[in-house]
DNA sequence: AGATATAGTACACCCCGCTTAACTAATTAA
DNA sequence: TTAATTAGTTAAGCGGGGTGTACTATATCT
C-alpha cells in the first residue's frame, strides 16, 4: 500500500488549508451579519432539518432548553426564523427559517463556493473535470455515511 | 460551456455538505478543549504564521490590541502559547505555540482528515487516486492564490 | 537629551450566551 | 379528575470577550 501514505498526507494538507480558510470566511460571515457562532450554528441546522423544535435545537447543540429558547428568541427578533405553535402538540414550537434567514445562510454557502470556483480559474478544463468528479464522489460518500 | 453550470452546482453541494460537517466538528472541538471560537482562531493563525506579535493577532482578528493582549494572556495561562520578548525590539512580544498548543491544534486537523479518510473507505482505489489528484490540485491552487 | 511614537498591559465597563431554578401551559397517566 | 410529565419561557447571576482609556517601557526623530 504505497499510495496509502500519500493519501493520508494529501488529505491532511487539504484539511489544513481548508480549515484555515474556513475559519477566516466564517469569522468574516459572523462579522458581516453580526451573528454569533451559536446563532449561525442554529441557522445551519435549520437549513438541514427544515422544521424542528426548541428542545431538538438544544439537544443538538448540547445546551439547555433555556439557552436554546433564548437563542431562538433572538433569531426570531431578527426575523431570521419563524416560531409557531405545533398543531398536534401545542406545547412544542415549530421552528423554520424565514425567507430572510434562508437568503442569509445561502449567501454564506455561496461565499464558500465562490472561493473554490476561484481556485478553478488557474486550472485546465481537464483538471476541472477531474475535480468535479472527485467532489461529486466525496459529496455522495458524505451523504451516505451521514449517521 | 455546458460543464460550467454543472461545476457550479457540484461545488455548491460540496460546500454545503462540508460546511455543515465543519460546523459540527468545530463545535465538538471547542467543547472538548473548552476553547472559544476566538481562542481556536488565534491558535490556527499561529499554526500558519509560526511566530507573530500581539498587534498582528489583533489586526488579523479585527479587534483592539487590548483585546488581543487579553486573549493571548488567557492562552498563555493555559500553556498553549508562549510569549517572550523579541530580541530586536523589546517592546514587541514573540508569540509561538507551545508543544501542548501544537499538539492540540494538530488533533483538530487530524479529526477533519480522519473524516475524509473515512469517506474513502466506500470508494474504489481508482476513485481514491482521482480524489488524491484533485485535492492536490486544489491545495496547490489555494496556496498559490493565498494573498 | 528631550519630544514623539509604538507595543503591550491593566482597568473599568458592557454585552452576550450560558446555567440553574422557578414558572406556565399543555399533555398523559392513575 | 387529579397527579405527574413534558415543552417552553423567564429571571438572576456568572464568565468570556469586546471597547476605551490610562499607563509603562522601549524605540525613534530632531
Amino acid at each position: 500500500m504505497q499510495s496509502s501514505k500519500q493519501l493520508t498526507e494529501v488529505i491532511r494538507e487539504w484539511s489544513e488549508v481548508f480549515m484555515q480558510r474556513s475559519m477566516r470566511d466564517f469569522k468574516r460571515f459572523m462579522d458581516e451579519t453580526g451573528l454569533s457562532f451559536s446563532q449561525v450554528n442554529i441557522l445551519m441546522r435549520l437549513v438541514h432539518a427544515g422544521i424542528t423544535s426548541v428542545s431538538e435545537i438544544g439537544g443538538q447543540m448540547g445546551v439547555t432548553n433555556a439557552a436554546a429558547s433564548q437563542a431562538v428568541e433572538r433569531l426570531v427578533q431578527l426575523d431570521l426564523i419563524e416560531r409557531t405553535e405545533a398543531p398536534d402538540d401545542r406545547r412544542t414550537k415549530r421552528l423554520a427559517l424565514t425567507q430572510k434567514g434562508r437568503v442569509l445562510i445561502e449567501q454564506g454557502i455561496e461565499a464558500r463556493s465562490k472561493w473554490i470556483e476561484g481556485l478553478m480559474d488557474v486550472l485546465t478544463s481537464d483538471q476541472q473535470n477531474m475535480i468535479i468528479s472527485a467532489l461529486t464522489l466525496l459529496t455522495d460518500a458524505a451523504q451516505k455515511t451521514k449517521e
